[in-house]
DNA sequence: GAAAACACAGTAAGCGCTTTCTATCCGTGG
DNA sequence: CCACGGATAGAAAGCGCTTACTGTGTTTTC
């Protein structure tokens, strides 16, 4: 059918082994034949079969990275962040699955990668809390480091002290920090009606959000408003436009809202304006994640910045072996509150 | 090391090839056989082993999607589809691989893929005009159908007549007809100063929208305007920004601006505030493919609408053979004109 | 009731590569 | 001048699976 390693060896007059190791470059092969082999290479347009490779040396190209929504660009450039680390380094091949938040898909994918044998294996995005789910992922997880796959936690929080087995390295945001320093700068601007637009329930990343936000808030003795004017919803645009307006009923006197993140922003801000409610004047908005878009909304959005693309590249490098493992495993990076102009203290 | 599928037949007490055949499905399996062998995977807990699977049958699972930019919503988005179109149907597992536009890193993928003897490769994405890089892309693909994968080019344009060879399966869009539309729109507005800030010139896809905004031009006798108000910059924020500074500076009395696609568009918008010009009173601009955020943009653009989910999702489908080919193996979409509140008439 | 047809299941030959072990050639030191 | 070690290259044994090709009981058919 197609060319094959003894094709090239036949054409360069040596043995099928002598082009493995010119193709692999890890066994002395005399300049001379490596250059008949390499010409002959050139010549035939030989293309390594990948699977046969794979079957003989135990162990892929592959390496996959789980996002949950390849076209948020929250998962788009953490994905793309690994992925340059891995086509930078090595002949690694790194494939992008996109589960579309969904726990079933998650472990498809992650035995669909097992089953290719993949080299090491990136999950990215905030985990489903789900108990039931966690424990199935968790084994899953097991089972790819048992097989040999590097397993490396991106953009999410390690896996629970209780679960089993070894802890996949993991390199994760420090969303409560952020959520508190977002919240703090609100209070300092005289904020005391705060609604906060939280995002799924069953996500760790909404909680820990919700948990950095409540604790300004409590630190602000406001520990009941936060309780009361907190509303969940998905992370979308959609969400941010009808939470906002459940906000704003069950209190109409509110003068902030922070959204879990910028898209559910954009929408609180729709709403605020179809209400005729001006941002900041009326009331101020806050974001999180910076996304590029942040920057570009009007007005611009206050939020706090995740370094995505440094994260992800770690992530990468972390998976390729190519770094040392941090302390404990986990690399933590904090995010940055960004100022602008959809803050303002609120009108007397 | 891990459990093969000779583990498995002993477990159940059937050859290795009894196991394949209920695992595949292919061949007529007794029920209670079937049971046993299934039983056995279960407890097991047996992954096939993916490259020795490919190897034997002389074919994989992997379905290649090469993208732009990954951490682009254009992208994401059709990547997205073709991604759920083939999970939705198979085992199989789409690989999406960032090309960031580097034409190098695109042949780099497209070898990848041939190594790891993909089932079916989606290219997405305007094609770039390089004629050497053309052929060398054209030679690439024509390896990878003479190795059996099914080849579908989405968002981009045909191979060219002269290529050599069997063309590609295509999804495209009337990138012409949109930008003609668009045109048409303003100058029914009332315009006559349009500006046009068009993507890289080595681009199709801008060669194609510039061609469009000509045709409508020239047939209003604005020929020459059209010509001297062209600027070329990338499909970014930043060109946006300085390409409408540019425009203005060659024209003052510019009353519209269209920008290659919605990105550029908001960086447009934030160049003509700072200016201090209002949109659309003062100046009118519109975008292109209209991309999620384009509605949420102060004021909501007025784009092109690309129907980038379907054309995914048609391009997954055709991947898998499992959608006849469309007439002439091309499948045009086309964008509808969307207006909204960033073009008015121009003031007088 | 014997022959032909059928429904399963097993045997075994690869698929194209990697890698261990072995063979060969050559230069070198005693 | 011969034994020896180093540097290369070849032979061959798999890696784990798929899939002709071959059985072997069990129905059907006249």
């Amino acid at each position: 059918m197609s060319v094959t390693l003894a094709d090239v060896a036949a054409r360069a007059g040596v043995s099928a082994a002598t082009v493995s190791r010119v193709l692999n470059g890890n066994y002395p092969v005399a300049g001379a034949t490596r250059n008949r082999v390499l010409r002959a290479v050139e010549e035939l347009e030989y293309v390594v079969n990948g699977p046969a490779s794979a079957l003989a040396a135990a162990t892929s190209d592959l390496v996959g990275v789980l996002v949950n929504d390849i076209a948020d660009p929250f998962f788009g450039i953490m994905a793309g962040a690994v992925q340059s680390e891995i086509g930078h380094a090595t002949r690694k091949l790194a494939i992008v699955c996109n589960t579309g938040g969904s726990p079933e898909r998650e472990l498809t994918y992650l035995t669909l990668l097992q089953r290719q044998r993949a080299a090491a294996v990136v999950l990215t995005g905030g985990a489903v809390e789900d108990p039931a789910h966690g424990e199935a992922l968790a084994a899953r997880l097991r089972r790819l480091d048992a097989a040999g796959s590097q397993v490396v936690l991106c953009g999410r929080p390690p896996l629970g002290a209780a679960t089993a087995g070894p802890h996949p390295l993991t390199v994760t945001f420090d969303n409560r920090g952020g959520a508190r320093r977002l919240t703090d700068h609100l209070l300092t601007l005289g904020h005391r009606r705060l609604g906060y637009l939280a995002g799924p329930a069953a996500r760790t990343t909404t909680r820990h959000r919700l948990e950095g936000h409540r604790t300004a808030m409590a630190a602000a003795g406001l520990a009941d408003d936060a309780e009361r004017l907190t509303a969940h919803g998905a992370y979308d645009r959609a969400s941010g436009y009808d939470g906002a307006l459940e906000l704003l009923r069950r209190d109409p006197d509110l003068t902030a809202i922070l959204a879990a993140n910028d898209t559910v922003a954009l929408g609180v801000c729709a709403a605020l304006r179809d209400r005729g409610l001006r941002i900041p004047q009326d009331v101020s908005v806050t974001g999180f994640d910076d996304l590029p878009f942040a920057v570009d909304a009007m007005p611009a959005l206050t939020t706090v910045r995740l370094p995505l693309h440094a994260a992800g590249a770690r992530a990468g490098r972390l998976a390729l072996g190519r770094e040392d493992a941090p302390p404990g495993g986990v690399a933590t990076f904090r995010g940055d509150l960004m100022v602008r102009d959809s803050t303002a203290p609120p009108r007397r």
